[in-house]
DNA sequence: CGGCTTATTGAGTGCGTTCAACCGGTGTGG
DNA sequence: CCACACCGGTTGAACGCACTCAATAAGCCG
């Protein structure tokens, strides 16, 4: 998950405007969802192929493993987070999602979910109810390549989570994480330095496989490295420049 | 990478039928790299698709990261491992892959492989156009729809993955291994219970994020159990319950 | 045979965990 | 209104798993 290389147009626009329109259209992350340069014919046939959109409340599921796949998920607003369970009920998270982030793909192998998708606060989704979109796949061979492609780099992200997890240490995968969120607010046109953890302490000690503790030692440590500014989720990234070292492999003398 | 649900007909196939045949019709993996149920005119218009067929001596890559993507990869015979390194030139490994696998979708996304495949033996591969491929897909949904199966397997595979790396003790990870590539033998008619180690002890430390030492002494440690024999890479599993149970969390005491 | 790679085994260290106490904000009921 | 509990988070002390460093062994190939 440290890099996630989204052609997304720097747009610069408020939470609101991606809601409100109801077009894919005019959509903010239009560019996520869709490939560039669709006709305004296969654009507004995919537009129909769109279900409904659907509000989740903060800790609300929009699915759970083991229910049936019928749609994807693409979010308007909000965040979101995937988590699944193994047969002890450990817990681990695969993925924190944003707005323009699709959602559903693990589910499409064996027809029912995999994980369960829980929203972090308030959010939005557009429902895609994948057998239509499958029947317009057939039609428009760029959606087809684009899916493809969105596809494969859920598989490449999850890849990178795997070398996270294999060979880097606690505070490196802990700088990659805030990396990680920082690039991808700033790919949406929000502060790439100033933003809010959506997420528990307890929750990024799961995605990195870390104990809630460990992730709480470490942040204090980065504050005390004059790395960040935290006031409970708060974030402020103070020096970005120490952070990408630390992710490097910069051992505790990381200032740069 | 614990389960892999592939449903391919229990073949009792020996290594050679497989390549021999030369149409897929025939292939012993077919169940893998096409839908089930495909009418015969279909059948020969993707055994048109298809490209020639590649040898592979062991040690051989047959894609290396950053080349341009092209063609996707389906093993014949052989076995193969994609790994990557990262900045600091560490290499991990994503996957050990087997005959009826498939490789290279991660390489869709941004049009270059993510990864390097290197042969563990020598291997023959079918290498399939994508772009023949898409336009196939677009003609037979039925081959569109079993893609995105297999690449949301792929999906499922790494965040699998996730999970060994972030939750699981070394112990249990070694068990995993173990049964994982016992189960995909057994899916393609071998023995579940005696095969050959295709990688090196390092290897498996790359893939299970571990030192190559911690895996010699885990080998060790199974060995003095009474839950495996093994002399050099040739493995015989004498105790499947005691090892699924350390893999599902019984500590040294797993004897089942 | 010597030189190489791959694997095994030992001893000691350190990172992240475990267990536990404590803190601060928030909500709730008396 | 305060007392209380609760949840999320912080911090401390000690433990243990996997790593590091290092020596040795076992195949393999020239």
């Amino acid at each position: 998950m440290t890099e996630q290389t989204f052609r997304i147009a720097p747009a610069t626009v408020s939470e609101g405007d991606a809601a409100g329109t109801g077009k894919c259209g005019r959509c903010a992350y239009r560019a996520l969802c869709l490939p560039s340069g669709l006709s305004d014919r296969d654009l507004s046939l995919v537009e129909g192929a769109i279900g409904c959109r659907r509000r989740l409340a903060r800790g609300d599921a929009l699915f759970r493993a083991g229910q049936p796949f019928a749609n994807l998920f693409a979010i308007r607003f909000g965040h979101v987070m995937t988590c699944r369970s193994d047969q002890r009920g450990e817990r681990y998270i695969t993925g924190f999602q944003m707005a323009g982030d699709l959602l559903g793909m693990d589910a499409i192998g064996n027809g029912e979910h995999a994980s369960t998708a829980i929203a972090l606060e308030d959010s939005e989704v557009c429902e895609m109810p994948y057998a239509r979109l499958q029947r317009l796949m057939a039609e428009m061979p760029q959606l087809m390549e684009h899916f493809h492609r969105t596809m494969s780099q859920e598989i490449l992200r999850d890849q990178s989570a795997i070398r996270f997890l294999g060979i880097l240490r606690a505070d490196e995968r802990m700088a990659g994480l805030m990396l990680n969120l920082s690039a991808r607010y700033a790919m949406r046109g929000f502060s790439p330095r100033r933003f809010r953890l959506r997420m528990s302490r307890d929750d990024m000690g799961r995605y990195l496989g870390l104990k809630m503790e460990t992730v709480s030692r470490l942040l204090a440590q980065f504050r005390d490295l004059g790395l960040i500014r935290l006031d409970r989720r708060e974030l402020e990234i103070l020096d970005m420049r120490g952070l990408e070292a630390l992710a490097a492999g910069a051992r505790t003398e990381a200032t740069s």
